[in-house]
DNA sequence: TTACTTTTGTGTAAAATATACACATAATGC
DNA sequence: GCATTATGTGTATATTTTACACAAAAGTAA
């Protein structure tokens, strides 16, 4: 019996970046003649013999030359049946971070129609991509607190007061310093190194390191990240 | 520029039943060509026009005659560009409940070639449908710690012993009868029927039934449910 | 060089939550 | 009525979470 249908499938990836103590996303112009010029996630349909995630950073790479951090399947879209107007799309949706130090700003030029939006600011999108960016937020707000995820949007050495202040961003509310710092350090995956960091005045603080290693190890005996 | 795919695109279920105190999955016995006469999850392809979770319940329909309690999609699977010797399919995987009272135990006949298999006795299946079979297993372990999902699996009204019961095998550790009551009954959303219920020996206990719209205006009020 | 501002770094007491634990009650079967 | 089986319940202890304030280290401006 060879079936006949007439679906497409394509991935379309929410990549979140952590600059200027704010959240953004990175939307890119529409070319095509389906919502032309109105601004989209980033994405594209999958060839025939490529694996999904290999669809998501290909997409990537060509629309934005951005490298993941951090990359999850977040969601498959396309109960509506006629999310885009050309045919049956089917979209499965992925959620993506980058570390804030790979960060290169770019912005809305000819040459380059991609921009990072902080996510409070955003503009109208294209398609569903607004469903998929709320999702998206929703699942990084949730895994925040169950994995420590903020890591891959922060530099590889950061400031105490600069993760506290991504979650307090990131969650929208406040954290006592002393407690956080004590439920962040009791995990035993946080490292200090002996750099320090200072800012315009204030005292100088210790810049800290994630430690991917130290983290599996834990997981795999039964600590989990937990705030 | 039209684009031109050679991707089918199909959905799997993976149905949970709770029955003689463990946990079941629902296995169809394969027709086609394909892995013919081998187990398999319930699934197929979509329709063309057909949203997805309406593509899960037909097949469900058609395949077992079996109707779900709870329903959410599990994860895309596609990575392997050959999960299926034939083309390449994509499957959207879905993760189902039922009632543990709407089950009728369905054997292996000419007639109907589907059956209930217990958890620890599953034979070999075909595809990747193993692989899909273990994601729903840890999604469903997980979120019976945070969502009151377990209801779904026991009959309406249910003794305090058989949820008991039910988190032991599936999360595999000990629960304190006093502590597990005390925990349960202070989120607010069980009630307590004026039934009772007894077996061949021992004290009659009370019938306890979930309050779904209880559970819901304590989750609109941010009291979530947590083991 | 002094005093004012900014940011980091740290401990302890009180409250809330989780854990450990044992015996009386209500039924059945012999 | 006695043994067996399963339900139902409270309290004390340990652990975790929360609330809270002041000294240290730098820069800046008088």
């Amino acid at each position: 019996m060879p079936i006949r249908q007439n679906i497409l499938i394509a991935v379309d990836a929410v990549v979140f970046g952590y600059m200027n103590a704010n959240l953004h996303v990175l939307l890119v112009k529409r070319k095509g003649s389906t919502f032309h010029k109105e601004w989209a996630l980033v994405g594209g349909f999958v060839l025939d013999d490529e694996p999904l995630t290999t669809a998501v950073k290909r997409e990537l790479k060509e629309e934005t030359g951005v490298q993941l951090d951090y990359l999850e399947q977040l969601f498959t879209f396309g109960d509506t049946v006629d999310r885009d107007p050309r045919s049956r799309v089917i979209s499965v949706a992925y959620f993506g971070l980058i570390n804030s130090s790979k960060i290169v700003p770019i912005g809305d030029t000819d040459a380059m129609d991609a921009k990072w939006y902080p996510v409070n600011e955003l503009p109208d999108l294209a398609f569903d991509h607004s469903e998929i960016l709320n999702s998206a937020l929703d699942r990084l707000r949730a895994k925040l607190t169950y994995q420590p995820i903020g890591f891959d949007l922060l530099p590889n050495e950061f400031l105490f007061s600069e993760l506290e202040q991504l979650y307090v961003t990131l969650l929208g509310k406040d954290i006592d310093r002393r407690n956080f710092r004590k439920k962040i350090m009791s995990f035993g995956f946080l490292e200090e190194t002996s750099l320090f960091k200072q800012k315009k005045s204030g005292r100088p603080a210790k810049l800290f390191r994630f430690n991917d290693l130290k983290y599996r190890e834990l997981e795999s005996k039964g600590i989990y990240f937990d705030l």
